[in-house]
DNA sequence: TCCGTTGTTGCAAGTCGTTCGCAATAAGAC
DNA sequence: GTCTTATTGCGAACGACTTGCAACAACGGA
């Protein structure tokens, strides 16, 4: 683990145990985002809440934030590493494509604008479909 | 009652139970979106599951929609009254404004012509932070 | 290097929002 | 009125987390 990660993540009366070395580990390793029961699948020997817990610090520590679907657990995935991307979830197929928050900007500019509301665009997911899923009727989830 | 709704509700071997017009009424006398729980507590007399079950077939038959929020329960809306409003969901109070869905057009057409992604703007409620509350650390959820 | 404080972990139980199985009820066609 | 079968209520189950608590172990100090 890299000396900068290991300062914040003792910050402020903190330890590193055995739990949070490895999802630090795990979520490094991620191409991608991942959901708390991927990294809880991947460390059979951490136990769940243990990997929720973690999962809280690291994001109060700045390390990781999380994105939510329209339905099911959130995405984790490393702040630094995909600070400026945004995320569009097939609702059929379930893939995720990144795209640059950037597209954004102009909505968020506009809503604040208009009505005072700051978006966070960072902490949803766009729903939709995606283009190698076939046009089904929406379906109630 | 009206004759057109009651027609939409009998269409393809569907009846009307007690259950299923009483969530129909409370919906038609929302002035806003509400949650399934809102709709729990304004009927006492009917079963949790059975709003759930109505507010799923009312959807199955186009009469309401869902959108969900950042976090916890989501919100119901009749589909004619409030087809062409999206919302704004404030993480500090709760509170929601609506807009109006062409907001999202430009980004939608974007999003669609650079990856063939559909957007399903009706379907998730954008978070943020509203004008009358204060600028807070990011708080985990 | 051992010690003590207290942050961290594992386990089980609890919560929230929602769904499901099943038997009893009742809507609507005839 | 009868009959078929959709709808209901109840309670249990579910997915995604959170939490209480006792055991454990990290790390600063002696």
């Amino acid at each position: 683990m890299q000396e900068r990660t290991l300062e914040m993540l003792r910050s402020g009366n903190r330890r590193i145990g055995k739990a949070r070395r490895q999802v630090v580990d795990v979520l490094a390793a991620q191409p991608g985002p991942i959901t708390a029961d991927g990294v809880i699948e991947l460390l059979p020997g951490v136990s769940a809440s243990s990997v929720y817990r973690s999962l809280n610090v690291l994001e109060e520590l700045g390390y990781v934030r999380h994105v939510h679907l329209a339905h099911g657990a959130a995405l984790y995935e490393l702040t630094d590493r995909l600070a400026s991307v945004r995320h569009l979830v097939c609702e059929v197929c379930g893939n995720t494509i990144q795209i640059p928050a950037a597209l954004l900007s102009s909505l968020s500019r506009r809503i604040e604008r208009d009505y005072g509301f700051v978006l966070d665009s960072g902490h949803f997911a766009l729903p939709g479909r995606c283009a190698s899923c076939p046009r089904t009727e929406p379906r109630p989830h």
